[in-house]
DNA sequence: GATGAATGAGGTTTCATTCAT
DNA sequence: AATGAATGAAACCTCATTCAT
């Protein structure tokens, strides 16, 4: 049986877990996390649902682990944040990195911002919001006036919301991207100057 | 058996519709649409599954009562915006209306938020899409450059943003809402200012 | 309220049973018997469920009178039969008379065809068939041979098959009912003969 | 658990596609297909409903597996008339070819015939109808005239009739099956014979 | 003569998960 | 590394029926 495995199959060979992320990410991303079955998972990949618990436990880990790979790169930008100093130079280098990150995991940060009802229930959920929690921390000022920090948050939101709710609005991508990290970069700076005025 | 019906289901009487409408979006709101079953509502109520379907004709109608009950108010702004002259009064206005819509029905958009993957496939989702839609054209000018008109979108996800990511910011509610507030007439005049200098 | 009935609603005052039975036939007949639920019924009758069982105590009842109504001239045809001699003629005439009652009930009948599995299992079901049986035992001659006695048979059933199974057969309506009848009856003379010359 | 599976049920192992379809046959004969319920077969074969939806996609999906398997020789006979000339001998070996497919699958017949009004809104309905006009086209000449179509319309439904409404007749059912035939015989004998007098 | 509100039973279908092979 | 077969729970929904008004 092994022996007339066809050339499509063969090749699959050793990536079937990795396979099995992207089909998962793109689908939960598009059409949300409960109403994609495994079997369709199962289905897109032309093997059957049992496979799939070869590879991961529950449906729940498929998630986790496409999750704790893509997010990563916010852990380490937290890291790195921390070691600098408050200036304002570093939120901005802030903004510009999460921005990046944002873009090389799209369909990762549409799918946890449209699916918050549900990734609330679930272990990512709790861990997606300590990774905010993180974020927040280092570019938002405690001591700052409220309308600042609320600047600061609207900054991040305007990122997110950058992704995704500007697609209809006309223009050029790349444009539409720098013109969101502008609106962004432009938000922490005058929440930055604020406190330094007041 | 009706004979013997308690008191407390005699004063349900005549609203339940209503009270259906209450719990459901309850529980839409803190668990997601998919995950809340018309068993749990029906349950809540003390009345059986069939008894919602006699108020109404399927799950997916409930939402949509509750949508098109709550979203008239935006409705409503849109159609005021659009005979306003475009000044910047009137997009601070906007901002300022909108803002109180949305404390008026934070429930309702929490949910239509945390649950966009399932609503874009429901109806609700297209005509929420629609007044978003109708929103952006008083509030936006498409003449302006690009900047000016994320800061625009960027003002409403503000004011979104405002209803539930800041909760877990400390301060009290309304020094908060005012802050939120401040923060998107700052991004409408901003952008107002641009398009008149640029 | 009794005052503001419109004039439509008027004009049906004390018909609703019989309207009630026009409708449920038509739609047990096109539909039936388990796929026409009462609300349907209520709905092509524009009121409630509720007013159907103030008419008739359940479903089944419904069929039943309706039943009842359209089949007496078969009782009556039997009744008829009983007392006439064996005759050539007797059963020509007979065969002309079933003709004419299932085209004067062609709904129903179409009905009792298409329902056999379902009809079974209620009232009517055994009522028709001892309806059957009563015909079979005017038109039959038990002391025939086994294949004249099919010939009877076979007429009958080609009177029945003739109401549906020849529609889609080209040809007038009325010439198509001529035929049917002249093959009904040549069967049954046929009979007649094999049993006088065997 | 699986280790705990007793005899009984590793026998059934393989085979089970063929008892539901066998199962499902039985109700759906017996007691119509509406009121057939997927519980009830799934309790007949002790498995869960589950498990029928392992095997078949839908409730209607198993009557069309059924179906298809039992009909085939219908299609063969079709094939098989349209190449033959339309001779008496020819339209009399039909009428004996169908008289054995219908006892080769009686239960599939008893259940179409009594089943129509469902059937008609199934996919086997459509199908149905096609074989059956297939039928008449290899057996009723166009040419004729409309008294003799009848004929040869009627044998087809003596044949039907044979297998159910003469059960309540007295005799031995071989003796019932031959007499049957002939009467057929003689219908599309006469037709012809018609058509070559007239 | 009819309605409004509700129920209890049951229908088909889908899902995540399991496990022997 | 993966399949085939099956399960248990639960989902949405429909139906005939009831009864106070």
């Amino acid at each position: 049986m092994g022996g007339t495995m066809d050339v499509t199959k063969q090749q699959r060979r050793g990536n079937t877990r990795q396979r099995i992320q992207d089909v998962a990410l793109d689908l939960f991303a598009e059409q949300g996390y409960e109403k994609t079955s495994l079997r369709e998972i199962a289905e897109h990949l032309d093997v059957t649902k049992a496979a799939l618990y070869y590879h991961f436990k529950t449906k729940e880990e498929i998630l986790v682990s496409i999750f704790d790979d893509l997010t990563q790169p916010i852990l380490d930008l937290i890291e790195w944040g921390r070691q600098q100093p408050h200036t304002l130079e570093t939120k901005q280098e802030i903004v510009r990195r999460y921005s990046a990150t944002l873009a090389g995991a799209t369909p990762l940060f549409r799918f946890m911002q449209e699916n918050q009802a549900t990734v609330r229930e679930l272990r990512v959920g709790e861990t997606f919001k300590e990774r905010m929690q993180g974020l927040r921390e280092i570019i938002v000022d405690p001591e700052a006036d409220l309308t600042d920090q609320v600047r600061c948050v609207s900054a991040i939101f305007t990122l997110h919301a950058g992704m995704f709710f500007l697609q209809d609005i006309a223009g050029d991508p790349e444009a539409k991207r720098k013109a969101v990290l502008e609106v962004a970069t432009d938000l922490v700076t005058q929440a930055h100057r604020g406190g330094a005025e007041g």
